[in-house]
RNA sequence: GUGGGUGUAGCUCAGCUGGUUAGAGCACUAGGUUGUGAUCCUAGGGGUCGCGGGUUCGAAUCCCGUCACUCACCCCA
């Protein structure tokens, strides 16, 4: 294939294509603003080291390398929250707390494409900054059910599930697995779906079943209420101090969702690991009830991040939702399509002499805060009311004799084909009441 | 990285077992229609049949290679 397309893993986004995907970006911006969070931006350029520090090394395996003229190793931006660290602990001392940020980036992660994945795509981020209350974890999730119920979703289409990585890690310390085994246990335990059952018994028995039976531990991760797994590990395990913050932290985020009126949407899901290395405590993710897409939107509290970019230690909670999965979402249950009720109107003229009377009005109409279009070129008017169809024109304004000899002009609206006679003067006065819209 | 599928017009595809000048629908442009769109009718533009090689008198069709896209696995923001 000679010709140059484009790059595998990015779009190019036709306007009937991006329309759907705006309606998105304005659903995000309305639910962020609504909730108190305001829009920042951030370069799409970083220096490689920004992620070779903070990123997990999963990310930064996907980087998209460069060198500039200069020699400086840089990489399109694969997530946003290094950069809000950065932005954020610049200025922390000037800035009133808690930060309530949000921003839609283009990121790019040199992955494989498959459906859900691309390797450029939308990711709306919401973050809280300043904060370690239960209730901005619970803020954040608030917000992102927010601007999916603004499309259309509901508790019936989606769930968020809620894990908290302190709690995994205060059970396995109270069952004497500590530190440095940690990781490795979460490993296994990610891999619990997709192991044979007794494949993942022996290799957990072999380095942990003393302390912590498989059986135990996974009928654990079960619980869908927090007070059943509690009930469940303190019959077992010592409760120590850790332990019970940590039970208490997801117990507080839990009915913290469920006074913002959105418990119906969330439940606690132990499974729910989180590839991001920066974690620390609440993390979460929404996903399709049908099961059929990868998760919508993933997230979680980050205690440790900002304080490796200053000299203070700052909580945050926060989460990325990307565009693709949604996309595919809205889709699948039909809430794609786009009521477009906005008016637009087609200037035509019937008879020669008023193309400049044509861009009167058009002007006119615009400047009255009505989308207006009309031909370049003179035309016949049959092929001026066919353009104005294939525009999408709600009404077309058509200036003939009337227009000179009364200074009016007809109405005809396209849906129903009938026409009524205004005055020009009028029309621009008021075009919404001049025009019987709707 | 592993495996499958698909590459013919802008889009969806037909063209199977080789045989004139490669087709249809949709879309686009123009005309039918110099003061009234949608429907309808007519015409037109648009193809190195992904690319390269081979077999053959002859290849979109058969063979080999290659590239691209896509789905799944792995992995996972």
């Amino acid at each position: 294939m000679a010709k140059i397309q484009a790059v595998k893993g990015t779009r190019d986004l036709y306007p009937e294509l991006f329309r759907p995907i705006r309606r998105i970006f304005d659903a995000w911006r309305r639910a962020s603003e609504l909730h108190g969070f305001e829009e920042f931006e951030s370069p799409t350029l970083e220096y490689l080291d920004l992620y070779r520090e903070k990123s997990g090394d999963e990310l930064v395996g996907q980087l998209y390398r460069l060198t500039d003229a200069g020699g400086r190793e840089l990489a399109l931006r694969p997530e946003m929250t290094p950069s809000l660290a950065r932005m954020v602990a610049a200025k922390i001392n000037a800035l009133a707390k808690p930060i309530k940020w949000f921003c839609i980036p283009k990121l790019f992660r040199g992955e494989n494409v498959q459906r859900g994945r691309l390797r450029e795509f939308f990711q709306w981020n919401v973050d809280v900054i300043g904060s370690d209350s239960p209730v901005a974890d619970a803020e954040v999730i608030l917000v992102g059910i927010e601007a999916l119920r603004n499309l259309g979703l509901t508790a019936e289409h989606i769930s968020v599930h809620i894990s908290n990585r302190r709690l995994i890690a205060a059970i396995l310390s109270a069952a004497k697995i500590d530190g440095g085994e940690q990781a490795g246990a979460y490993a296994l335990l990610d891999k619990a779906g997709k192991m044979k059952s007794d494949e993942l018994a022996t290799k957990w028995n072999e380095k942990f079943g003393e302390r912590l039976s498989l059986d135990q531990l996974r009928e654990w991760m079960e619980a869908e209420t927090i007070g059943q797994l509690a009930d469940g590990v303190r019959r077992k395990l010592t409760m120590t101090d850790e332990l019970e913050a940590a039970t208490q932290q997801t117990s507080d985020v839990m009915s913290a969702l469920s006074a913002f009126g959105v418990g119906d949407f969330c439940k606690l899901d132990l499974k729910i690991v989180r590839g991001l290395a920066y974690y620390t405590g609440p993390v979460f993710e929404f996903f399709d009830k049908s099961q059929n897409e990868r998760a919508i939107c993933g997230g979680g509290r980050y205690d440790d991040l900002l304080g490796k970019f200053g000299k203070q230690q700052e909580p945050a909670v926060g989460f990325g939702m990307g565009d693709v999965v949604l996309s595919l979402l809205l889709e699948e249950n039909g809430l794609l399509a786009e009521a477009n009720m906005s008016l637009m109107v087609f200037v035509a003229d019937a008879v020669e002499g008023l193309r400049d009377e044509v861009q009167r009005v058009v002007a006119g109409l615009r400047r009255a805060g009505v989308q207006a279009e009309f031909n370049y070129a003179p035309q016949a008017l049959g092929k001026q009311l066919k353009q104005a169809d294939k525009r999408g024109a709600t009404a077309v304004v058509i200036l003939g004799d009337e227009t000179r000899e009364r200074g009016a002009c007809q109405v005809k609206l396209l849906a129903s084909g009938n026409s009524t006679e205004v005055t020009i003067e009028s029309l621009l006065a008021n075009p919404r009441a001049a025009i019987p819209f709707g």
